[in-house]
RNA sequence: GGGCGCUUGGCUCAGUGGUAGAGCGUUCGCUUCACACGCGAAAGGUCACAGGUUCGAUCCCUGUAGCGCCCACCA
């Protein structure tokens, strides 16, 4: 150990203190809980919600890792026998993509080099962005067990991917249907309505008239006056956003309540253009508001309208294919056109026979593509599906009951809501880069969130269910995560759980804020909104970072971020420096290897307001870890450090200098570099090596701040 | 159509049923022997608006407005 001042007689250097420290936590072993002392018996995990091999690691994930390392080293303090499982996931459709763009620079797209090269290319992009993931974990300062890193596509992993889906197989819950599909054009794939997004878009309505067929047959025989009546053109008038979508209909619907068109159902309508008899039909769906209250049934490329086919028995004419041309189905020479040409000559050819009754400006919303931002366009194919009422019931009741509890709480609406309008999952897509169905003769993938669903327990061995980490540290205590994959993980990872562990995969859900720029925009790369926070980490430090952003986290669902914070942190550290410089220079020598224990004796009233700030704060401070109040405990020790210790204290003790005032610094001080670890591990690493201290051990490990006792209130 | 969050000094945000706080910024003064990434002092807010409960509300209740987000099969 070097000398006390010499070390401390330098500036803080936070970029040379960081790499050195987090190279002897490494070789430590303490982030691998085998290696931790005192043959700790309770377990404390947290599995990290895998970074996608897409890219580096943005904002948000520098604030979830900072989370879970505060709960990690705290809990490893406090004497728990703690494990954070790292990893990345594989990410289908996105990496897919991000390699298909990096293709498209070399003038290749995936079909030329085949599927098999393709996937080469794709596992060669993961090796790189895999490792400059983790590589950034490690820069915040992330004390995870590397030796137990895990990725979505590994050989185990893949392993328990196929058991699920064969579980859930045998047990006749994943079935293949013909459904409407959100379909992504450019990704060639079927997305999940949670992997869609919405964009408002000025568009128009078209009022489009469909002429009631005539009873030809019978009118002979009717009188001359009711004749001329029936002769009369009469219609139905049906609205639209998408009139293109007309050479598909199979039928006219209207809400069986609906007065005006009481006497219409059952007649048959002549499809213009096309030619085609449809039926009226009634169907409670339909909403009398809107529009006219009567619409065109195009069971092919409308969810709603497939829904209704299958209740009417209606036949599906696929009038798009699944590169968003048209089919030859759409007939007169549709053939071949795309869909915005196509809905020009069907307004044309309307407008020609006299059939458009009016247009209105309508402002809609369309659903996009969430990896490519391409308009989706709704597709019938054949997709596998996983039923999901019993799963979802089992997933429900374990928050309600409480054996899962999200926080802040009302982030449970979330999920409840969606439980309980669950439709069944559809788990396959048409991609390449993915965990292949485990079936004969298909050749899809399954979706991303299948595989993620395991995570909590495939990364710690299943289905080997020998594995001695699954037995020891399943299942996990706390995971942390962000509130827009409540559903499309959180809820996946619950059922999964309880379907193949039979318990609960972790007891909180920390749902932690979402960061946006200061004036409250999504950070965003494309926008160019986005900051990296390794370059802030260049910047200030890991420490200021990782202060900056937990300062800035206080219970809303948003942060407005201000790197003004990180700054903060910076002179944090840089103030706390100098308290340890002026308490260890006038202690050094005297009270050097002497125990740090709470100072004894004839106080003064200074004294003793310093020690109960102290203990105030250590208090305060527990209770708002164990509610995940992390923004406000920081807060505290911050105000605690600054405005007590080094305003007050260390300024009563230059006038009142004595062997007394020094021990409690020297006391304080080490406490309150235990209480600040979590939050900056780096700097309070460094000051407590400088510390006089009695050995623990003959081993040097052994005296680290990573597991030295946690002050407890 | 349902649900959620937010509205406090120039900016980003804490906070309490009883005369408003921090960080950053601004102004003035300090090279005081831990720290100029600092110290001392100062300016700056009718705590969105309107009612209600209360001896008393920024904080509790109701309503209104604005901002943001989520969910839903208005074609």
């Amino acid at each position: 150990m070097e000398n006390i001042n010499e070390k401390l007689l330098k500036p803080y250097d936070a970029k040379e203190t960081e790499d050195r420290i987090y190279k002897t936590w490494e070789n430590s072993g303490f982030f691998n809980p085998d290696n931790l002392p005192d043959e700790r018996k309770e377990t404390y995990t947290i599995v990290i919600p895998p970074p996608n091999v897409t890219g580096s690691l943005h904002m948000g994930h520098a604030l979830n890792a900072t989370i879970q390392d505060i709960l990690i080293r705290q809990k490893r303090m406090q004497g728990y026998k703690t494990l954070w499982i790292p990893g990345t996931d594989h990410a289908g459709i996105a990496t897919q993509n991000v390699v298909e763009k990096k293709l498209k620079k070399e003038g290749l797209s995936r079909h030329d080099l085949g599927k098999e090269k393709f996937i080469e290319k794709v596992w060669e992009w993961k090796k790189e962005y895999g490792d400059i993931i983790l590589g950034q974990l490690k820069k915040i300062g992330a004390s995870c067990d590397w030796s137990r890193t895990k990725f979505t596509m590994d050989e185990e992993y893949a392993e328990a991917v196929k058991t699920a889906f064969l579980h859930y197989y045998e047990k006749g819950w994943i079935y293949q249907g013909d459904r409407v599909v959100n379909w992504c054009t450019r990704c060639q794939t079927s997305l999940s309505d949670l992997e869609l997004e919405y964009e408002d878009e000025k568009g128009k309505l078209w009022y489009i008239k469909y002429p009631i067929k005539k009873l030809t047959a019978v009118s002979d025989r009717l009188s001359a006056a009711e004749s001329r009546e029936l002769k009369a053109e009469s219609f139905i008038i049906v609205a639209t956003t998408r009139p293109e979508t007309m050479l598909g209909d199979s039928a006219v619907a209207v809400n069986p309540k609906d007065e005006r068109y009481k006497e219409l159902v059952g007649k048959t309508v002549i499809l213009p253009i096309v030619g085609r008899e449809i039926p009226i039909v009634a169907d409670r769906m339909i909403e009398l508001e809107f529009g006219t209250g009567a619409v065109k049934i195009t069971p092919a490329h409308d969810m709603l309208d497939f829904e209704i086919g299958e209740r009417n028995n209606l036949p599906v004419y696929k009038i798009i294919n699944q590169y968003g041309k048209m089919t030859a189905e759409a007939g007169n020479g549709y053939e071949g056109l795309s869909v915005k040409d196509a809905r020009e000559k069907v307004v044309t050819e309307l407008e020609e026979l006299g059939l458009i009754e009016k247009i209105e400006d309508y402002d809609h919303r369309v659903s996009k593509c969430y990896r490519c931002g391409r308009v989706i366009e709704p597709q019938i194919s054949k997709q596998w599906f996983l039923k999901m009422d019993e799963l979802a019931k089992k997933a429900k009741e374990a928050v309600q009951s409480g054996e899962v509890s999200f926080r802040p709480k009302r982030w449970e609406k979330v999920y409840f809501n969606w439980m309980d309008n669950i439709k069944d999952w559809c788990i396959s897509r048409q991609i390449w880069w993915g965990h292949k169905i485990p079936l004969e003769g298909v050749d899809d993938v399954l979706d991303t969130w299948f595989s993620s669903a395991l995570w909590p327990f495939a990364t710690l061995g299943w289905p080997n269910e020998e594995s001695s980490d699954l037995k020891e540290f399943f299942p996990t205590q706390t995971l942390s995560t962000a509130r827009d994959i409540i559903n499309l993980w959180v809820a996946r990872m619950i059922f999964s759980s309880y379907e193949f562990m039979g318990q609960k995969p972790f007891s909180d859900i920390v749902i932690h804020p979402t960061i946006l720029t200061k004036d409250g925009r999504r950070m965003s790369k494309s926008l160019g909104t986005g900051i990296d926070p390794i370059g802030l980490i260049e910047k200030y430090g890991a420490d200021a970072t990782r202060f900056g952003l937990i300062y800035q986290m206080m219970g809303g669902q948003d942060v407005h971020f201000n790197e003004d914070a990180i700054l903060a942190g910076k002179k944090f550290a840089n103030k706390l420096w100098n308290i340890s410089r002026f308490v260890l220079q006038n202690t050094d020598g005297k009270i050097k290897d002497e125990k740090l224990s709470f100072p004894n004796g004839d106080l003064t009233e200074e004294d003793k307001e310093m020690l109960k700030k102290l203990e105030d704060t250590v208090i305060s401070v527990n209770k708002d870890m164990g509610d995940y109040r992390f923004g406000h405990a920081l807060h505290l020790i911050y105000d605690f450090v600054w405005h007590e210790l080094a305003d007050k204290y260390i300024e009563y003790s230059k006038q009142n200098k004595n062997e007394r005032t020094d021990k409690i610094l020297l006391y304080t001080l080490a406490k309150t570099l235990a209480l600040l670890h979590p939050f900056m591990p780096f700097i309070t690493e460094e000051i407590w090596d400088a510390l006089p201290k009695e050995k623990n051990s003959s081993q040097e490990n052994n005296n680290l701040l990573i597991i030295e006792k946690w002050p407890e209130a």
